[in-house]
DNA sequence: CCGGTTTTCCAAAGCGCTTTGAACTCGACC
DNA sequence: GGTCGAGTTCAAAGCGCTTTGGAAAACCGG
């Protein structure tokens, strides 16, 4: 059933039907009454692709999948995922992925742009060296970042947390707490949220006279491995003495190898090591739900993925015509993993 | 640059620019060359919109995601798409998102048949009442399933594993170590493959003479905080004289739950208890990385993912004609976590 | 050199919708 | 009675591509 047939139908033109239907004012009461209960009646749907083509919008929002062998989706983007899809449910707007390996990301945004397949694009993951911004721009594609380019010469749309002082706050708990040999367990500094969490913890630190040396710094990928592989670096026949009293951990996976580690080598939180681990609120893995729970600085990730949605969509629409960044405040929430530096010896 | 302009500059008719540009052979290789080199230096790209209007093609495959306030979407939801989008690249096809509330479904897939905006869809989380089956035939949208319904008078496409054979080879494998009070932290049972897994281990059971009263069986939600809830009210003030000594999870995110009860418990693996975890190959989340090396009925959702993804595809072209079903055996990798069951007393 | 292929190209007709510009109806108003 | 404006409806022109049904050009053997 296409409009052609739905019209002759009911003895109208297109033009007609099609008004009816999209809410347009210029048509009577009664006919539009009919026109719904015919279209309802016979199941009839606008082709989408007809209507794209002829309106210039697409009702959808795009992402660049990165795939290829070696490339981990980060197991977050389901959550934000999910945070997207409620608000793009409201928004009746559909969600494009195109999945392309990182080589090949730039040519996959230029074909999104040049086939016209979605009203704009959202960016995350952002590095030091991010390349799309400059990219989608000159595209003319409209787009809002999850995160931020650390170059502050901003002027574009994004929303992030604000992973500096949450890991200040997180550092300068510790530190009021006594620890003075921290460690910290990042995520791959080629982004810049690791950047802006280990600036956070630096800060702290000189607030208290500390040098950036003393921190025991590892950036890797957040696998649970990982957690694991650096906790027994940092731990396993360390000097009490001279080994960290603290360790500040980027997310709920490296803290799953992290406590695997102490555990392992009997050491007890936070009497022997107190721990902060990243939480972007994850509904599988909750940190007060540990043997010990787990202090975190907290931030839904899933509440992110919403908002990015509303405001891409804004910027779509023209709605908000400046676009701006958002930077959330994160929460310290203090459970059981943290207390008072060890005394030395 | 549209194609008219693009014709216009090379004095070409549109015809042929379109035919050079989509590989036909009714033009001459030098015209191609020509056409090729001004479309590469001008970027031209075809409109996707007009492109999938004219042909009726839309270039994509379609799933609706599940949304809502207390729906969670499974953290192995990443791994899949990954693999999905691996194929979906080589393929060229996207990948379009309907979020729907479950009580929406229906209405969602019948607005993406009728509107025409993917070419196919894939269902995932069959159910024990499922209803889509029937609705994408009546539909007559191309389709194919992860996993497949309870009845087996199939005749649709699926991909899934042998869940029942995997928990018959776990459990077969706990009772021939001695185990004969076995516990299962089940995934949800309205889901089929919960219900395979439940018969697996039923199976495996009933060959040694154990009734099915004897599997203390719990079903829900495959979270870590299950894991832990489920575990700590198996073995805590447990009599270990009646108490399980072997576990079968569902998901490494149980199991890591579990393994935390019993770490809590004081309980060793396997001295105490034997676990066996299904594992879907997380990366983030690894069972030999564990303290203890978990053993598992392993299965890569991503394979799953990209084989979905080549299927639906020819399934869409015609290339396969009559969908069958497709079971993958599973492997059972043994580790560190099972041993012989400990001695009675 | 000619009729018949083969190769190469083109004009025009869709695909199914939105939207412009015009027309038609009808009561109101002067 | 004529004009005006509001309220309805419509025909037709796109949107940018693919594809059908030729036609022109080039090639071929006889």
């Amino acid at each position: 059933m296409n409009l052609k047939q739905l019209s002759e139908l009911l003895h109208l033109s297109q033009t007609t039907v099609s008004r009816a239907l999209n809410g347009y004012p210029e048509v009577s009461a009664e006919t539009r009454r009919r026109v719904l209960e015919a279209a309802q009646r016979h199941g009839y749907k606008a082709n989408s692709n007809a209507r794209k083509l002829a309106t210039g919008r697409a009702g959808a929002i795009g992402y660049v999948l990165p795939v290829g062998r070696n490339v981990d989706l980060d197991p977050h983007f389901v959550e934000f995922l999910a945070g997207l899809g409620e608000h793009a449910l409201m928004r009746e707007v559909d969600l494009s992925l195109t999945p392309a390996p990182r080589e090949r990301e730039q040519e996959a945004y230029r074909r999104i742009a040049a086939s016209r397949s979605v009203d704009g694009v959202y960016l995350s993951s952002m590095r030091n060296d991010e390349q799309r911004i400059a990219l989608v721009r000159e595209l003319g594609l409209p787009f809002i970042a999850h995160g931020r380019a650390l170059d502050p010469a901003a002027g574009y749309g994004f929303v992030d947390i604000d992973n500096e002082g949450a890991f200040f706050d997180a550092a300068q708990l510790l530190l009021q707490l006594g620890h003075r040999r921290l460690a910290f367990v990042n995520g791959d500094t080629d982004f810049t949220f690791a950047v802006h969490r280990l600036d956070g913890v630096k800060r702290a630190m000189a607030g208290h006279g500390l040098p950036d040396a003393a921190l025991r710094h590892h950036a890797a990928a957040m696998t649970e491995g990982n957690g694991y592989r650096l906790a027994m670096a940092l731990f396993r026949d360390a000097d009490p003495a001279t080994r960290p009293t603290a360790v500040l951990s980027a997310s709920m996976f490296t803290t799953l190898g992290i406590v695997r580690a102490l555990d392992q080598l009997g050491l007890k939180m936070p009497r022997d090591v107190s721990v902060i681990s990243h939480d972007d609120v994850f509904p599988f893995l909750k940190p007060d739900s540990f043997t010990v729970p787990l202090t975190t600085t907290r931030s839904s990730i899933r509440a992110a993925g919403a908002r990015i949605c509303e405001r891409l969509v804004n910027i779509i629409t023209g709605e908000e015509k400046a676009p701006l960044g958002e930077i959330w405040p994160v929460e310290l929430v203090v459970r059981a993993s943290t207390g008072p530096a060890p005394r030395a010896g």
